[in-house]
RNA sequence: GGCGCAUUCGUCUAGUGGUUAGGACACAGCCCUCUCAAGGCUGGUGCACGGGUUCGAUCCCCGUAUGCGCUGCCA
């Protein structure tokens, strides 16, 4: 029976889930998953928030996006709920009662304060380790509020009475917390329980080393949802952030995470949170997804940056997608890669102009323009030989024509294969756009 | 200020009382190549500092510095 384990994540609802906070509840599911326990998701509104319920949306999309779900909570129910400390006022009241009559209260101007018995309190932590916090200093260690004048609730008391309440077995939290264990302990020794064990994962920082808060562009895990990571792959970053399988390994499935995972192997140092990494393991997921789930994807980014493909036909857009899969690290990329398949209008890249559209270029762009228009069959192949045969008669290197045609088809030199990429336009757009071209050389 | 936690390449990390201190991202160069990406190869940068303990410390102890957290009738 007191081999039950249950944690739970305890977020209050600010309206956006921090990517430090997914990381705590993340770590908290896969403890969970790791044992055999149970997860509970509880909102910590006390503090009267007007829109919880739409503030408390952004958890449990943000959660249910990192594929993170839930035993007990919102939308899952559960024996010990309510899962809002809103409420709970019943609850918190019969433990203040206690609290009072056991005389660990006083009155202070209107709310009410818990009188600390004033004693050494060891936090026997599982990833800092043990701690000894002298708490018999009044002036350092004053006795704390947990009722306002108003009657309603402050953090640490409430915190206390529903882990005991919902039976929590491990408290895993932010270091930020480590310093309110003690109170905390000694909160459930006046509430005649036994602390629960406690895990203090250390902070994510931003990437100059400084705190992440919420002004921070990234310190929202829905910024990476609107910029087209993947799920898995943020998942697989967050799970790196202060913890590894300690064999140099770092693109994990979900579930290897869950079978290596140990709090005791969480590091103690803080952070920071390196976008560049996060993108390059996005870069390796993308290589993997579906043909299907690319697609899928891919029509939302491009809609996302203002592209319409539904005037195009399926099997074209279905063709374009796929030469851009296991191009981008990212979707956020995609229209820039790949965009030039569905608008005419796209923007010519300046510094590659000033290279390619140059007046040597022009009439052997000019000649294959002309063996392009006299082709039967548009298709990656023949388009592949009339370059290369151009390029021999004319005495040039393949690339004298390669990179003048991608730059006059897509204004960009980096993106698709050339070839495929003009039977997928097809030879009236290819023909306009170099004509175009043709018609802009310095 | 007080209390607490931390400190291995720029970043994430592995690691040990004796190692050429390993990997990854990023960066540079080369190869491959229709570009980009991917892949391959090569390269540079690291144990914060000062004292101890020890035959020997990156690793153990103490101090300093720096960073972060807490120090609320925020959570």
């Amino acid at each position: 029976m007191n081999s039950e384990i249950r944690v739970r994540f305890a977020p209050s609802p600010t309206g956006f889930l921090h990517i430090g906070g997914a990381r705590t509840a993340l770590f908290n599911w896969v403890f969970a998953r790791r044992h055999g326990g149970t997860f509970v998701l509880r909102i910590e509104d006390t503090d009267q928030s007007r829109n919880t319920a739409e503030a408390a949306a952004a958890i449990y999309d943000g959660l249910r996006w990192l594929g993170i779900d839930w035993g007990e909570g919102p939308r899952a129910g559960g024996n010990f709920g309510s899962y809002f400390q809103s409420e709970r006022n019943e609850i918190y009241q019969r433990h203040l009662d206690r609290l009072a009559a056991a005389g660990h209260t006083f009155e202070d101007n209107g709310a009410i304060r818990f009188r600390s018995p004033r004693e050494h309190v060891v936090v026997d932590d599982i990833v800092c380790g043990s701690i000894d916090f002298d708490l018999t200093n009044p002036e350092t260690h004053p006795d704390m509020t947990i009722r306002r004048a108003d009657g309603s609730w402050i953090f640490h008391f409430v915190n206390v009475v529903d882990d005991i309440e919902m039976k929590i077995s491990h408290v895993i939290r932010g270091e930020d917390h480590l310093s309110n264990t003690p109170k905390h302990i000694e909160l459930y020794r006046a509430l005649g329980a036994t602390p629960p064990r406690f895990a203090h994962i250390p902070l994510i920082l931003n990437q100059n080393g400084s705190k992440m808060s919420k002004r921070d562009a990234g310190a929202s895990l829905g910024t990476y949802i609107e910029q087209g990571f993947l799920p898995e792959a943020v998942r697989n970053y967050l799970c790196l952030l202060g913890w590894s399988p300690k064999d140099d390994r770092e693109k994990l499935a979900i579930e290897e995470v869950v079978r290596l995972f140990e709090l005791e192997k969480i590091n103690r140092k803080n952070a920071s949170f390196d976008l560049e990494k996060l993108t390059w393991l996005n870069g390796e997921y993308m290589r993997e997804l579906t043909d299907d789930r690319f697609r899928a994807l891919g029509l939302i980014a491009l809609a996302n940056s203002g592209i319409d493909t539904a005037k195009f036909p399926e099997e074209y857009v279905r063709a374009a997608l796929d030469t851009c899969k296991g191009k981008i690290r990212l979707f956020s990329e995609l229209a820039a890669y790949g965009g030039f398949y569905f608008r005419d209008d796209f923007e010519y890249n300046p510094e590659s102009v000033a290279k390619y559209f140059v007046s040597e270029n022009k009439p052997r762009l000019r000649a294959l323009r002309d063996a392009f228009a006299e082709l039967e069959s548009f298709d990656a192949t023949s388009l592949e030989s009339v370059l290369k045969a151009t390029a021999a008669e004319l005495g040039v290197k393949t690339g004298a024509l390669v990179h003048p045609t991608r730059l006059a088809v897509t204004g960009s030199n980096a993106g698709p294969s050339l070839y495929h990429l003009l039977e997928i336009l097809g030879k009236t757009k290819v023909l306009a756009r170099l004509d175009r071209s043709l018609g802009n050389f310095a």
